[in-house]
DNA sequence: GGTCGATGTTAACCATCATTAACATCCTCA
DNA sequence: TGAGGATGTTAATGATGGTTAACATCGACC
């Protein structure tokens, strides 16, 4: 019902990813989906609570579907329902993963834990899945390998013009399979 | 001789890597070399011009590194040559890379159109490299595969806490290469 | 020894911005 | 019909920030 809300925050994202969260005023914000810039503070307490909402959003779905997508118990299986999933968000939602992944310093204390808790605990079921496909690496190497590998997956934001959807799909599914099991 | 100047470019280089270009004022960077803001005056012009310097010169290195290397006639020691230059200067720079990688659009347009082809130019060195490898690959999903390996190698600023440089600078390497060659 | 350019400092200026106040509309529903 | 809540608007407020002005210091060099 809160359609209100959800277009702000559809157009906070996008200008929050592409100019940053300084960079982009309650009025460009306001001005994007058609009002003045204090009408927000009908729909928000201020600038912090949008990203706050926006961030525990983004990281409470990634962090569902982890859970979701890990209890496969072949890990084979499982990477490969990560890897498309995370991939299908990340070219839908390309703001989003940019935001999530950058403006973190800038929620408010309170929220700020709640969330790096969950990007953590998304982390951990990349970590555990690999972990299962390859028992013999050990698990800072596992772990750093599933941050190199987001960084692969989340740089969609600045080259998804290039290819046509599917094609970037597989091409980055492919590349971040062979990177996780060679690593 | 610059010595101030040099100084001025790592502090704000660090401070627009951490909070953003508008997170960090130029009081911030100027305390941070112990001098007050208006300081900066007397190096720079403005605060646009300590970005344009910073990207400018960081895009010229990495240009000229990789018209270097890539002259390796050899094109599986040539891409070799690429990662592990870049990988280190990813290790060594990681707020350069954050800086280089977020930021152009605060740049002046007059010089944004440079750091731009020169942009360019360093993912073309690198295409061309991988399609003297690969000349099955299609140009277009070669440089979409390039610039998901950058996303890769520069994730490095997020994780590189985890492991010690070598370790994290072997698996960087391992991880690209693999991708790259599967891609 | 005195001038001058380089390099800093503090105070003043002006724009932008987040936020709040005061005031309008309009829809619902008793 | 008319009271009240939801949702907007424009004006005011106060802070911050980039930039410039006016004023020191100091070292080099004639």
């Amino acid at each position: 019902m809160p359609t209100r809300r959800a277009e702000i925050l559809a157009a906070a994202a996008e200008l929050f990813a592409r100019r940053g969260y300084h960079g982009a005023s309650i009025g460009d914000v306001g001005r994007a989906v058609g009002l003045t810039g204090p009408a927000l503070y009908r729909h928000f307490t201020g600038k912090e609570a949008v990203l706050a909402e926006m961030l525990l959003d983004i990281s409470r779905r990634l962090h569902a579907e982890g859970v979701r997508l890990s209890a496969e118990p072949e890990p084979g299986r499982a990477l490969d329902a990560l890897l498309g999933w995370h991939i299908a968000f990340a070219l839908d939602n390309p703001a989003l993963i940019t935001v999530h992944e950058r403006e973190l310093d800038n929620v408010p204390e309170a929220q700020r834990h709640e969330i790096r808790r969950l990007q953590r605990a998304y982390v951990e079921e990349w970590v555990g899945v690999l972990r299962r496909l390859r028992p013999g690496l050990p698990e800072d190497r596992t772990r750093a390998a599933v941050h190199a590998c987001f960084g692969l997956l989340n740089s969609t934001p600045y080259s998804a013009a290039a290819l046509d959807r599917d094609a970037m799909a597989g091409l980055l599914h492919t590349m971040a399979r062979s990177a996780l099991t060679t690593a």
